[in-house]
DNA sequence: GTTAGCTTCGTGAACGTTCACGTTCGTAGA
DNA sequence: TCTACGAACGTGAACGTTCACGAAGCTAAC
């Protein structure tokens, strides 16, 4: 008779349902359970022997009442599906556990559900939430009350920590690597309907230079990247995508098409870029020979590509190291919310590999 | 003055506190609070107000308690840093979204943690647990008392649920292919020191076929495969490596230089799989005509590489569903732990890209 | 003026656990 | 025999909510 197998799903057992069957008082079996002493140890076996029996199970519920609250932390993640975020979630998660707290986790990709309705959901059942939300910083901020808000690669707001990239300096980088190896005719791809953090209407750049189909510039990764590319004066055109491999495929294809001179890409991130590499195969296209592609995020997935993507990486298990370390210090007290110690920014570094 | 630079960090605010700066009753503020019938609107908005500016938040534990259990659902994963597991997460965040459950994850595939690691901290959080185990089932389902555990690629022992794939079936359709195009020197390169369920020992087989350094064989797809290649008595060879993309580019380079005449591998899963084709590459071969390459997973990253890995996949949304949904007939008593309606069989189908 | 009924609000009890004490019992030392 | 003390176990209170009631107060109908 498995504990599985018989009992009546009806009520739960508590802890006095344990204590009646062992003859002792509630404070005893708590004693047996925890491991406390001041108990006969014939006892401890009789009573977990008992709630074994009995399939008892304390409540959380009870249990975080009395005890106060254990670390419970949200994490908000857009897309599961691409393999920036479980890298980025995987370290957080490690190091989030080795410090016991729990990670209560919400994809909302799905359903045209946004980074405030993943926040509302979090909400009740957790201490803090560190998150890409996509633009809700100071909303998701007012949900969650005094409970401290990690936002990344969004403007703060509100928000009680964030941690930014350096786009500036990055588009530097990637935009310079590719002049300085005599590329003349540049593309951007950047994220159109993006989850991430859109240009308000006051620092969109209604100049933006000749596109290829599509809507305008909406990132602010493609905005560093524009600025880039003008302050050099050097030609470029821009083409916009879902944030899909697939979709990129197809927009990198028609660019390769309508501008066959193109002998450079850049593109909003790594699991774009790899539809460009594929559009440049689907074309005819040798790369890096005729044309350059640099992806954005350094995702491991990079290395498996042919050619092995060139990137503007980001260490991810870094990043997740500093959003737990600032979640940290926010939640000891040591970092006071919105000052600038909890103000992060960290940098790319540019990987070149194969395509560029 | 927001509420996040204000407030002294002692004592979060409740619902007493709330109640004496406005003037009302407990029961008033629950009511103002939760969208309750009974309370004039500019009561409620008074409160509300007030209970902003304390920073008030309803515990969640005091809540539980007296209303009983919300659904939080454990999910136990050995690696989200193999797109794998995400894909499968993915799947099961949203659906168990839209249950209105949680999900609390734990990636136990750092510090050298197992899969009962990973079910001993979640435990005291969760009211179910989903996951990948790797060969824990009985012990886990233990500590988890009456509450069901689902474990997914694993003798199901006295876990309430499980999914299971038809290896027999997926080995089948994969080693019969490699053979109908005329592939007559096959290699399987296995996972070693895997999270993957462990064959037992005395269903292990002593008998395996010659092999190219490493251990043995030592998951049960990779005793499907065996079968299956000696059913129809065709010359393979066995290799090992750990169970990511680097490993395997190095295992199967050795491979392709020990024994040139190899012209089909199968590969453990997909991640593996696209080291071969690394290697496959390094070492000069064309896939798949001087090789051919299949993998196992169906994860999106195969359609990415080059060339375009065939595999034998498994449409990872519908593992999802089908774990999120026999734990919804388990939790609603629908369904009886450990009977033939909790132990799902799920089967690959083979899909054909460019590398087989 | 009485009654009925609605709106608005308040109070005891309960949820299941742990904490901080008390109590009981037995044993050893004087 | 009395006292002291430790081991083993028990009891009231508290944690912060919501539920089920009950109590006002006001309005309207007769």
């Amino acid at each position: 008779m498995s504990p599985i197998t018989s009992g009546r799903p009806a009520k739960p057992a508590t802890i006095l349902d344990v204590a009646a069957a062992a003859g002792v008082s509630r404070q005893t079996v708590t004693r047996a359970m925890n491991g406390m002493p001041g108990i006969k140890e014939s006892t401890r076996e009789r009573v977990q022997e008992l709630a074994r029996e009995l399939g008892y199970t304390p409540s959380r519920f009870a249990k975080g009442l009395v005890q106060g609250s254990r670390t419970s932390v949200g994490l908000a993640i857009p897309d599961l599906t691409n393999p920036y975020f479980p890298a980025f979630a995987s370290s957080v998660v490690e190091l989030a556990t080795r410090r016991g707290w729990q990670i209560v986790v919400d994809d909302y990709g799905h359903g045209g559900r946004s980074g405030l309705d993943a926040v509302d959901h979090l909400a009740p059942h957790v201490d803090a939430v560190i998150g890409y939300l996509g633009g809700y910083a100071d909303q998701a901020q007012a949900a969650l009350g005094r409970r401290p808000l990690i936002v990344l690669d969004e403007i703060p707001g509100g928000a009680a920590g964030s941690i930014n990239f350096d786009y500036n300096q990055a588009a530097k980088l990637a935009v310079d690597h590719l002049r300085h190896t005599n590329r003349v005719r540049i593309a951007y791809l950047d994220a159109c309907e993006s989850r991430h953090p859109g240009l308000t209407p006051e620092n969109q750049d209604p100049m933006v230079p000749s596109r290829v189909g599509g809507s305008g510039l909406c990132t602010v990764r493609g905005k560093a990247v524009a600025d880039r590319l003008d302050q050099i004066r050097t030609p470029w055109s821009l083409i916009t995508a879902e944030e899909t491999a697939g979709a990129a495929r197809v927009a990198a294809g028609a660019l390769f098409q309508d501008r066959p001179e193109t002998d450079g890409v850049l593109v909003f991130n790594d699991l774009m870029a790899a539809g460009v590499l594929k559009a440049a195969a689907d074309a005819g296209l040798r790369v890096p020979e005729d044309c350059a592609v640099v992806g954005m995020d350094g995702i491991p997935l990079g290395e498996l590509l042919t050619p092995e993507l060139s990137t503007l990486a980001l260490d991810l298990r870094e990043v997740g190291r500093a959003a737990v370390e600032l979640l940290d210090g926010l939640l000891a007290g040591a970092i006071a919310p919105g000052s600038d110690a909890a103000r992060l920014t960290l940098e790319h570094r540019l990987v070149l590999r194969e395509s560029a």
